[in-house]
DNA sequence: AGCCAGGCCAAGC
DNA sequence: GCTTGGCATGGC
């Protein structure tokens, strides 16, 4: 089933089509820890779009810095976060997170304490750790799901940890291999593998109907 | 005009 | 343990 091979040989195919993505995506003059984790949270079940409109609400407004979200006020979070949507969980999330992150030294931020928070699942925490921490935690998301479900790769009620660890035992240890699949993964998923699928211009085409078992 | 988006939590079996 | 419902905006 998992042939090693074939997940690097996925990833250079969609390296080839699309390029070097460079995630995470921050802005300049922003603690970039901080940024990310902020963005992590921002986006879940989130398209990107919506959450950078939030996020230049917060650079605007000058609070995405520990001191600032720990003191604003909860109600003035949501009104800057709302083009995110779920803007009163997620400001509690990020509550949540400034609060207990915020006096830690980054040596104690493991995957335990970032799932301690109320608001931080498992893909939240691990693109915090791959992308703000550069820890080799590679990150499943629903896109990841789909287009390894679709090949026949992996059965498609796959539990997270599980379909991490395929990864992990399938890739070099390489922390920008596992920054740079991850953001082909959804540069894939976004465009080519939706909901709706555009197999007519898939770069894995081939690989996708030879795998099916 | 629906459908969908870089999930997570809580409640109910 | 597994399934379901709720959360909300803006782009396509």
């Amino acid at each position: 089933m998992e042939n090693k091979n074939l997940f690097l040989e996925i990833y250079e195919k969609l390296l080839k089509e699309y390029g070097f993505q460079e995630w995470w995506p921050v802005h300049q003059n922003t603690d970039k820890f901080l940024e990310i984790s902020i963005g992590a949270i921002l986006t879940q079940n989130t398209s990107w779009k919506n959450v950078e409109k939030a996020i230049e609400n917060l650079i605007r407004e000058n609070v995405l810095n520990w001191n600032e979200l720990e003191k604003i006020d909860e109600e003035k979070l949501k009104t800057l976060i709302k083009p995110a949507g779920f803007f009163n969980q997620k400001a509690k999330y990020i509550k949540n997170f400034v609060k207990a992150v915020k006096n830690k030294d980054k040596s104690e931020i493991t995957r335990d304490f970032l799932l301690r928070i109320k608001g931080i699942g498992k893909e939240t925490a691990d693109c915090i750790l791959l992308y703000g921490l550069n820890k080799p935690y590679f990150v499943i998301d629903a896109y990841t799901k789909r287009i390894f479900s679709r090949m026949g790769m992996v059965k498609k009620d796959i539990e997270y940890d599980e379909l991490q660890l395929i990864f992990k035992k399938n890739l070099p240890q390489d922390i920008d291999i596992y920054k740079e699949y991850h953001a082909l993964i959804v540069e894939h998923g976004k465009n080519v593998c939706k909901k709706k699928p555009d197999c007519s211009v898939c770069v894995l085409q081939h690989l996708c109907s030879k795998i099916i078992s």
